[in-house]
DNA sequence: GCTTCTTGTTTACGCGCGTAAAGAAGATTG
DNA sequence: CAATCTTCTTTACGCGCGTAAACAAGAAGC
């Protein structure tokens, strides 16, 4: 037997015998009411169904529990485990999270934004696309929204930004492929579209001149966030073309590192460490199928948890004291190596 | 010079010398006034920028624009790319496309549910977990909510239903598997949390008794959505056992299928067809990763674009007519086999 | 028992927009 | 040009809830 339906608050107030007034403010936060109050309307609600409508609640609120979270590329698996980690805590702390995804384009970016302005949301956690975001538009969002950036920053945006510290871990994985064989040549697009990749190349030199080598870069050709195909075809390009510098890739991630290992395995290169293997390949992220790939990946892993989980403290807390915080906070986690097959 | 802001309607139909009615009228449908006052309309609105509010719009209006996109794993890169096309779909026939995904839960799937309820979607789009679907509730939700449903069958709930056609796709690549080689075993989970897993076993083992072959069932023990790791783990101990009673593997899926190549990697099977090869392995979905699996998996694709397609423009016409059909309508499209170099 | 403080009730208004009805103004037809 | 139809304006009400103010009722302290 189903519960009765009730549909405004005013008619579960007659049926509870509670006061509107009181069940508005329950709903609104349940322990601002007495506890036998509380309890009575629990008891109420187990025999009805209602819940309040969201979009009376949100027309007179002042503010909204909505939080936007805009990714770069959802069907990147990476962003989709970021995400599916910020919906759960937000969950968790009586936030209704509203995910988007900018599908690799500033245009849809812009757009996620601007509708996100439409439900008028209390903050919202931003992976801007970086140096193809708009600037001054995202800058125009932040000024009105509380907005944390997060995996990549862009400058002065928002009102923090918590990230990798992508000269920490390259630099590590850079320091064991010296240490464990030939120097790195660094893999990446000559126009990367994702975020962090010049950073990445920018690391990459600074650990190679460090470790007083010189640094060796393929930057290839292609466009949009098709990364594996890029990484197949252009790491075949230069196999066949004998163009590599040196027998050890380190790819700017790993979704260009997948198509580099494939690239290797369609031309019987065999890609490993020591004896019998022709070529190193190591990449950046720790991707869910870094694991599976043939051979399994050796790359730097974020902290993502760390990332996902300050982000998203930071917002609430700025969201909380109900003021935008005078500073702009930044702070970058360390990666941490994780040593397979490939490298 | 940014335009001014303009916050109510009363505010922006002073400012634009055209009465609220009008304006709201234009607002729900801006062809339903006259071309002139249109042109007047959009003059003003490129001189203040106005969006109207969308919780005092959904609050009165009888019926949103709201749809509902509910896909069972988001973090798995075929739903991620379906979800992408049914959210430019949806925009693009001017609904707004809200996503979420049930991250493999029952639980979680009734939870997204009864949250989409409470924004009143005029539609949505379910892709149900299948068995493990909570029947009774899903069907309680559509009967108040017209909901198509696709990749995945719910005897009896929903308005409609548009999936894979499994008889004919696992018939498709059973029959080019014997007809190249040994016939195949299957290789699923004892307990698959996807949908269409049962399906598939039922088409496999009819497509090889119409061959004139018994079925050879592999499943495997394992929980949750790690398709890749359940198909690594077990993949590796059956070939460990020498426990493989044919030399090719048709997996229920791409993500097992992933697993399996890299088990078969692992242990120093070469996976492909013709001389010195010690396996076959094909999958089914056409992931898109398959095309970077060492070797290149072989596969069926599903024609998704025409189940997008095809829900979406179903459950638009539902919610233009107005009314709930009387008969439910259900089609399965065909799958095409991807023939690369693991089969 | 009283006073004081907390919590609940009653009453009332407003949020920004959908929408209905009546009448005025424009467009269209012959 | 008048007659007719279409579109717009004016006016008014309601949606379901947040919230403020004044007051009543419980709880707590002495």
């Amino acid at each position: 037997m189903q519960p009765q339906r009730v549909r405004t608050m005013e008619e579960f107030a007659a049926l509870s015998g509670i006061s509107r007034p009181t069940l508005s403010k329950y709903f609104n936060d349940p322990t601002s009411v007495r506890p036998s109050t509380r309890e009575r309307i629990e008891a109420a609600l187990s025999r009805y169904e209602y819940t309040p409508n969201i979009y009376a609640i949100n027309q007179n609120r002042q503010l909204t529990r909505n939080i936007g979270i805009v990714v770069p590329y959802l069907a990147d698996p990476f962003f989709a485990e970021v995400a599916r980690m910020l919906e759960r805590l937000c969950a968790k702390s009586g936030f209704n999270p509203i995910l988007l995804s900018s599908h690799g384009s500033a245009d849809r970016e812009v757009e996620n934004l601007s509708s996100l302005r439409s439900i008028r949301p209390a903050g919202v956690l931003l992976a801007p696309l970086g140096r193809r975001s708009r600037r001054e538009e995202l800058d125009a969002f932040c000024r009105d929204i509380p907005t944390v950036l997060f995996d990549c920053d862009v400058e002065d945006v928002g009102d923090a930004f918590f990230g990798s510290n992508n000269t920490q871990s390259i630099g590590l994985i850079v320091e064991y492929l010296c240490r464990t064989g030939e120097p790195p040549a660094f893999f990446e697009m000559a126009q990367a579209p994702n975020p962090n990749a010049q950073k990445r190349r920018v690391a990459y030199e600074r650990a190679m001149v460090s470790l007083g080598h010189s640094p060796m870069l393929l930057s290839v050709e292609g466009q949009g966030w098709d990364f594996e195909n890029i990484g197949l075809q252009e790491a075949g390009r230069l196999i066949e073309t004998r163009a590599l510098p040196t027998n050890t890739l380190l790819c700017s991630n790993d979704r260009l590192a997948i198509g580099v290992l494939s690239a290797a395995y369609e031309r019987g290169l065999r890609v490993g460490i020591g004896h019998g293997h022709a070529l190193r390949v190591a990449g950046h992220d720790d991707h869910p199928y870094a694991r599976y790939t043939c051979p399994a990946l050796t790359t730097v892993a974020q902290n993502y948890e760390a990332i996902a989980g300050t982000s998203l403290d930071r917002l609430l807390a700025i969201i909380g004291s109900g003021a935008r915080p005078g500073a702009r906070e930044t702070c970058l986690f360390e990666g941490s190596i994780v040593l397979r097959k490939s490298a």
